[in-house]
DNA sequence: TCTATAATTGAAAATGATTTTCAAATACTC
DNA sequence: GAGTATTTGAAAATCATTTTCAATTATAGA
């Protein structure tokens, strides 16, 4: 979903378009990693100036709710956020580079369902992500 | 593991055994569930009651350096301990009494070293949690 | 058993991330 | 363009966690 189409999604629930949230919402939207609000302040902040971090917050908090961003959960920490997949999907992050890529697991489904079965649990979600050093990464040695 | 092995094992790497540490340990190793340092703290108080929250977070950081507990990462919240499982285990949760059971993953590598190469990544490590409704939980209706 | 000592404790203060408050700035409707 | 409700950033408040510190306690050794 391109930077516009958030916008424009943006606006439809009511919000109004401000420099301030374009630029949070481009930073993310852009972003080829999972971003801290801290660190997308500090992004966000080149291209305006006065936004303050509690915007960012702010600005988050709607975007999650409108599903355009979810909250990604690493050891070093978990309040980084990333642009949202289409549907249900799954994370696979470069530890060197910390890129995220997506990835459906729908042939999983079955396997989780059997390890619920076993132990008498009806499964009705899971959370999935895989890491490991993204081909880049390793070309750099 | 047992209370006593988690005990002698604290012994063995030189720390001191205490009754604010014994009632931290049998609190988190009792437990079926993840708890937050703030509900081990009211756990344990009733056995140990001048118990200061303080203690808690210090004892529970020496438990995961011992690899004797391990955090888990949830929608509500990413501080909770659990005893840890021998070797490398994944989590089944229950959704309404949140009721914690380990698995094993192991038939399911092969499909996650797939993924990865999909993307050109190599996979190194991976976090698997399942959600459900446990039998219990089903039949209590 | 008693003593010496280093580890451990809890209270209080400090920190750091996030949230709330509020008056000023602004985006959007008419 | 004017009117109004929304949004803003600064500052204050909150909340979880960490640090500081003087008092307490566990343990090794006499
Ligand atoms: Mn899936
Ligand atoms: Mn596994
Ligand atoms: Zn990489
Ligand atoms: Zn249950």
């Amino acid at each position: 979903m391109s930077v516009e189409n958030w916008l424009t999604e943006f606006r439809s629930q009511g919000y109004r378009l401000t420099d301030a949230r374009r630029a949070v919402v481009e930073t993310v939207a852009k972003s080829p990693r999972a971003l801290t609000p801290a660190e997308i302040h500090d992004l966000a902040k080149e291209q305006y100036p006065k936004l303050g971090l509690v915007t960012v917050y702010r600005t988050l908090e709607k975007l999650e709710e409108l599903n355009l961003v979810q909250r990604v959960h690493q050891e070093q920490g978990c309040n980084a956020y990333l642009a949202h997949a289409e549907g249900h999907q799954h994370l696979l992050i470069c530890q060197k580079c910390k890129k995220a890529v997506y990835f459906d697991g729908d042939d999983l489904n079955a396997s989780f369902a059997k390890v619920g079965e076993k132990h008498g649990f009806i499964v009705q979600e899971h959370w999935l992500q895989l890491f490991g050093i993204c081909e880049e990464c390793r070309e750099n040695e």
